[in-house]
DNA sequence: AAAATACTAGGTTGTTTACCGTAGATTTAA
DNA sequence: TTAAATCTACGGTAAACAACCTAGTATTTT
C-alpha cells in the first residue's frame, strides 16, 4: 500500500518536479496535484490522503490557512510544507499549528523521499536550511518574547511583589492579608503599577508580568 | 572513491552499530572507530578522513574539544556530531564552532546515510529533533518548564479563541465587537471557560493561557 | 532644610467581572 | 431520531477592579 501524497503548488513546473520525484518509487503514490489550498481541501474531503505537501504562496487559499484547516478537520492527514520561505516567524507559526515537516524547495530529491517517509511514520522532519534559518535569526525571534520592557525598572520592589501576587490570581483582599496591609493599599499599588506600565486591566497586567518574568 | 568516515564513540556497541550502517554501502568506508577525541585527532593526523562523526561524551578528550581542534587544524575534514544531548546551548555552541551536522542518536540509519552524504557534499544537516530542540528555546520562556494542563482539551475552539483575546487584554465588549457577538455571549464563554479550568478570576485565567500556549 | 520617592490608607464613582440561572438555534453523535 | 454538545443571548446580583482624588509617615536625595 503506497503512501498517498497530495501536492499543492501553483507553479506547475515545480509541482511536476515534485511529482516526478515520487513517481519513480513504488512506495509512494501521488494522488493529486492541485493549484491552491481550496482545491487541496476539496480533494481531501473526497479522497484518502496520507500526506499533504503544501506550498505557502498560493492563490485563493494559501498554504498556511490550508494547513490549519487540514490539521483541524482531518486528523489522519499529515501536513508538510515545501516552501521557499525561511522566515523563522512563519516556520514557527506553522510548527505551532501542527505541521509535521517543513522543507525548503532546495531540498534534494532523495532527501525529500526520506522526509516524506519519516513523516508518514509519525515522525517530524525539517531540513537543514530550516534549522539554520531558525538558528541565524533566533536571537531576534527569541527577544520578541523574552525582551524585557524598560518599564520594569520603573517598578519598586514592593510593586513587583504586588504584581507577583496579582499574577498568581490573588485578589486585593487576599494580598492585603498576606502582606499585612490594607486592601486599599494594595489597590493603590495596583493603580500605580498600571499607570507606570500603561495598561488598563488585569489581563494586560498579567501579560506584562509573564513577559517580564515577574511571576515568581 | 568512497567517503572516508571516522567514528568516535566510547560505547563500542553504538560505534559498531554506526559502523554497520555504513559498511553495507559501497559509497562509504569507515576508516576508523576510536574511543575518544584524542585518538580521533591522532588518527586524523596520520590518515585521510572526509568526515568525523563524533560523540560528545567521551573520556580523555570530549567531542566538543575534538571538534574544535579538527575544524581549526584540518580544514578539509568535515565534522558532524552524533549525540544524545539536545540542549540548545550545546547545539548552538557546536554550530558556532563550525560543525556541519548535528544528529541525535535516534536518527534512523537511512537518514544517517543521507545526512553523511549531504555533509560530504558541503551541505549541512541537522535532524528534526535538533530543530525542535532549538525551537523550544525559541518559544516563550513560560511553557518551557511548566507542563500543559490536560484541561486544555476540554475547551472548544471558540473558547480558545475567546481566551486568547482575554489574555491579550481585551474586555468582553471589545471581544464582542471583534467576533460580532454580544458581550453577554463572551461573558457566557468566559464563565464556561473558568468553570472548565477551575479558576475564579482573570489573573488565573491568563496564567492558564500563558502556561498552555493559548496566547497566540 | 527642602524635595523627591516610597509605602501606607482612605473616599468616591463607575465599569467590569464572576456567578447564578434560563433558553433558543445549530451541529454532531449515538 | 433522540441525545449531547456548542454557540448564541439575556437577567440579575455581588464582588472585584479602574480611575480619579487626598494625605500621613518614613526614608533618601539634593
Amino acid at each position: 500500500m503506497p503512501i498517498k501524497i497530495l501536492i499543492a503548488d501553483d507553479h506547475p513546473l515545480i509541482a511536476e518536479g515534485i511529482k516526478n520525484t515520487f513517481e519513480n518509487q513504488q512506495e509512494y503514490q501521488v494522488v493529486a496535484v492541485v493549484n491552491n489550498g481550496k482545491e487541496a481541501l476539496d480533494f481531501i474531503e473526497q479522497h484518502l490522503v496520507d500526506i499533504a505537501l503544501l506550498d505557502i504562496d498560493m492563490p485563493i487559499m494559501d498554504g498556511i490557512e490550508c494547513a490549519k484547516q487540514i490539521i483541524v478537520n482531518y486528523n489522519d492527514v499529515k501536513v508538510a510544507m515545501l516552501s521557499m520561505h525561511q522566515e523563522p516567524s512563519i516556520i514557527k507559526n506553522l510548527i505551532e499549528i501542527g505541521v509535521k515537516g517543513y522543507m525548503l524547495k532546495t531540498i534534494p530529491s532523495e532527501e525529500l523521499l526520506i522526509a516524506t517517509k519519516s513523516i508518514y511514520n509519525d515522525k517530524e522532519y525539517f531540513n537543514a536550511d530550516v534549522t539554520k534559518a531558525l538558528l541565524s535569526n533566533n536571537t531576534s525571534t527569541f527577544h520578541q518574547y523574552k525582551q524585557k520592557s524598560p518599564l520594569v525598572e520603573e517598578l519598586t520592589s514592593r510593586e513587583k511583589e504586588i504584581i507577583k501576587y496579582i499574577s498568581q490570581g490573588f485578589t486585593n483582599i487576599q494580598i492585603g492579608e498576606k502582606l499585612f496591609i490594607s486592601p486599599r493599599t494594595v489597590d493603590t499599588h495596583r493603580t500605580n503599577i498600571m499607570r507606570k506600565i500603561d495598561v488598563h486591566n488585569v489581563a494586560s497586567l498579567i501579560r506584562f508580568a509573564f513577559q517580564n518574568g515577574l511571576t515568581s
